[in-house]
DNA sequence: CATGAATGAGTCTTCATTCAT
DNA sequence: GATGAATGAAGACTCATTCAT
């Protein structure tokens, strides 16, 4: 029957009515987004180590400092946390990958966006292979792909310019796509292996190779 | 003084050499290989439906006709049995992708890779995904690799060649292979997901770009 | 400008100090230990009945009258749980054991300890009867034993009493405690099979017949 | 479909008949003692190590060199096996622990059986721990016990004579047998945990203070 | 908003036993 | 008599989620 002393750091912050007696909170922000963020780390993180499969809510609540029970504040279940999460992903990486790439001829602008492809998975791994991993699980077709889809209209309208001015091989729009981001992403994934290495001559020649595969 | 062979209904099998007086089992393989592939088929199906989190070996069990503790008769466990049907299936891929692939030219040689991979994954929707799946996730990691990229060694003595030949552009062979299967693999998984067709048409074009892309 | 309560329903309990702007908790414990205390005695009643190969937790917690889930919110495991019971029902006897022996005599003492042995074994028959199949079990041997003979530090002590006033034969201590509690223990496995009564006279042999055993 | 040749060890030990084309054993005993034999020694040894819970049919079949179906050949069930096997052991150390005692006095007498027992015990590690683990678990009241007291008749005897001439005190017999057996048994279970030795001086000594409990 | 306790519904795996030979 | 494969039933344990505060 021992009182004890709570530390009252972050967590207590409220006003006390005398009056009604009950207990008001002063800090009206009540989503903690740094609370969302760490969530987010912590469950890429996991993921990333030990799969869909072996990583329970509660293992991602203790990484990430709050409750399971906190995890329910900011999402309806865990596929709904998932799939807000692929989505926060993939929008981030879009905005990095078409990022200063206005206002240069065809070939410098997709040499930009690979570039800036590259600079993305370098500075993200974790969230470049959760993007893979999800990408090839069931979870995505469950997905509304729209929106993810929309985050990469800039290469849809760069293909388009392409073909307009005609310096693109004549063929599906889908045939070149295939050509210009897989041979990155997989270069990236035995870059995470640890069997390549992103060297300036690399870049150039994957930059090289890929414009030699879609100019007419 | 002959060998006669002793009526057997299902499982025994054996013949009596009278000479010897010692007795030999025709087929010893007492364990229904037959079961196995059921349980491998089972877990490809409901790997790609509904992933690896939400497929527990019972309900793989239940399709594939045997009982949940028949699966462990044959495997380890879970794990195991999931680095088993990997190495499996990756196997036949290797097996079918480098096929009639001798005699002929580097390009025609590299053309016929391409359209062997394209064949299988038409013939094999089921097990190109799972082989997608299981390839972007951890449990990759886990694997030793060494097992799997044998069964891709022609393709490595195809690139090898390719540049003893001086056809292929003066770049490291990772550069290389990344525009030979990944854009074949991506092309595939749009043709699974109904955005993609592999007309003849589209696949001369996808040949014709890995062509462009590698040679010198 | 007191403190007061506010009122609780349940759980909650603390009190609010105007002045200092701090909340108290009263009662940290959230956990409730008589559903501690509940699946103890439901371990302890279903292992006596049906041995340790025949009681699932499943079991237990029926018993407990909780989840088997929330067994593993107290306990790491199931080996976890029997050997804290073990360690807790030990030394609870231990206690008993050794209460009120102070400033007797050496035969006194030894006496009282040995009614007290024989009022516990009546009063806890289950807890008695676990402790001798837990020791007599390879659960045992898994122990760090030292916590558990701790309790039994008394009768360590009593004995070098003894010996430093000469009335103890000059035998070593673990003879002399092989005449002491395992007639005892043995008498009390008989009582519990129906073989035999404690009778006062009884007990009154017991105690002669310790006495005799290692007096000099 | 390879035929494999089978070495023909211990197993193979038929007679084949030419005219009728069917197989007959050569050896006529059927019930092969040995391996009987081998699963009792299993059993004992795994129970010792691993407990009751935690020792499974297969576990025994494997170290007895034996399928596990054919321990069914032998016995009904587990708990048939388990009890068989504690009914045998008993025996067996009672015809031990009784041998070479008739003709003496009763003071011999005892001391003889004494010292039989902690020769058994000490020749017979396994078999002792077991017959306790045994005995103090509740697979003890499913058992007749009659049969296994049977084997024991001889104490009864002894101090029934002692009684008639007058040397034991005038307990009940019940007190007087707590006061022989257990202490050695448990000064036998501090030897197997290496907290003692049974030398020369403390067999006396125990047999010296067994006296002196009992004795008039 | 935040949380620790609690839990029902599963999950993987084991195991005593049977089956077919 | 002996056995390896097969399995139904059960066991320990986990986990997403809810509850009560």
């Amino acid at each position: 029957m021992t009182v004890k002393k709570i530390e009252s750091t972050k967590k207590l912050n409220f006003r006390v009515d005398y009056n009604r007696m009950t207990v008001y909170y002063t800090n009206m922000r009540y989503k903690d987004n740094s609370k969302k963020e760490a969530i987010y780390q912590a469950t890429i993180l996991l993921l990333n180590k030990d799969g869909f499969s072996a990583t329970p809510m509660s293992k991602i609540a203790k990484h990430a400092g709050v409750s399971p029970s906190t995890i329910y504040v900011y999402f309806e279940n865990k596929d709904d946390m998932l799939k807000k999460l692929y989505l926060d992903t993939k929008q981030k990486m879009g905005a990095k990958m078409f990022a200063d790439t206005d206002g240069m001829d065809i070939k410098a602008s997709l040499a930009k966006v690979i570039r800036n492809y590259i600079d993305y998975i370098r500075e993200n791994k974790e969230a470049f292979l959760f993007l893979q991993q999800f990408t090839n699980s069931p979870y995505m077709s469950e997905l509304d792909d729209q929106e993810a889809n929309n985050y990469f209209t800039p290469m849809y309208q760069l293909v388009k310019r392409g073909r307009q001015e005609g310096v693109f091989k004549n063929v599906d729009d889908d045939v070149l796509f295939a050509y210009i981001e897989p041979p990155i992403t997989e270069a990236a994934k035995r870059y995470f292996r640890g069997e390549f290495e992103f060297t300036d001559v690399r870049i150039k020649s994957l930059i090289e190779l890929a414009w030699s595969a879609i100019k007419k």
